[in-house]
DNA sequence: TGGAAGTATGTCAGATATGACATAAATTAT
DNA sequence: ATAATTTATGTCATATCTGACATACTTCCA
């Protein structure tokens, strides 16, 4: 994993670095990660493409303005299932989905 | 939704069932349950193919047996994170991934 | 037949994710 | 410039997910 990605990973607040690799993650761990992130961007992309606010989006989903902006910067305590849950709200076809995992990476 | 898919999954635990439909199932949570079971799915698949025991895989991802029977038999309490990871874990690459997400019904 | 290996199900205490709220920071409009 | 709108960040009580354990069920083969 190249240095400036991780630094990013660590200002959002992740926890880069498990017992066995101080160094970085594993491989399953980085792969992971690149998921939620591409997954992350494809949600903002999505709602700004139906002019949608976060706001609104939440009121869509049943949360919270702020729990919508910690899944688009990619906050560690978000899970992939509210992300999917949410790209699914907006409409995403599988084959949408399937694109944004695809292309991670 | 067909009424045995319904059956199928409260059989398995699910709640199915929202407070505005009690018929069933809205749009968006048949597919993220499509897609979970698409992917536990994928995963038992997978791991057979890689002649691994449930036992064997629950320590690869330093998990359990039990959760791992879970996830592969769709417990509504399974998250898709986990499986995900688990099927990273396997060596899924994200074509897979994006496979089994794009094929899911 | 039985017993060993694998899988499924139930439960629980601890860990993590959740919506909600307050408030700060950034963006946009007037 | 500054007010209004939108987005970001911090915190918290509650809800959901977690690994672990016990135990039941299934499969297979000696």
């Amino acid at each position: 994993m190249r240095k400036e990605k991780k630094e990013r990973l660590e200002k959002r607040g992740w926890k880069v670095g498990s017992a066995d690799d101080f160094l970085g993650l594993t491989p399953e761990e980085s792969k992971y990660l690149d998921l939620k992130i591409s997954l992350s961007e494809n949600l903002r992309k999505l709602r700004n493409e139906q002019h949608m606010t976060q706001h609104q989006l939440a009121r869509l989903i049943h949360s919270s303005q702020s729990r919508v902006a910690k899944m688009e910067v990619g906050d560690p305590t978000v899970s992939l299932d509210l992300i999917i849950r949410s790209l699914l709200a907006l409409g995403a076809t599988n084959q949408e989905l399937a694109n944004a995992i695809s292309s991670s990476t």
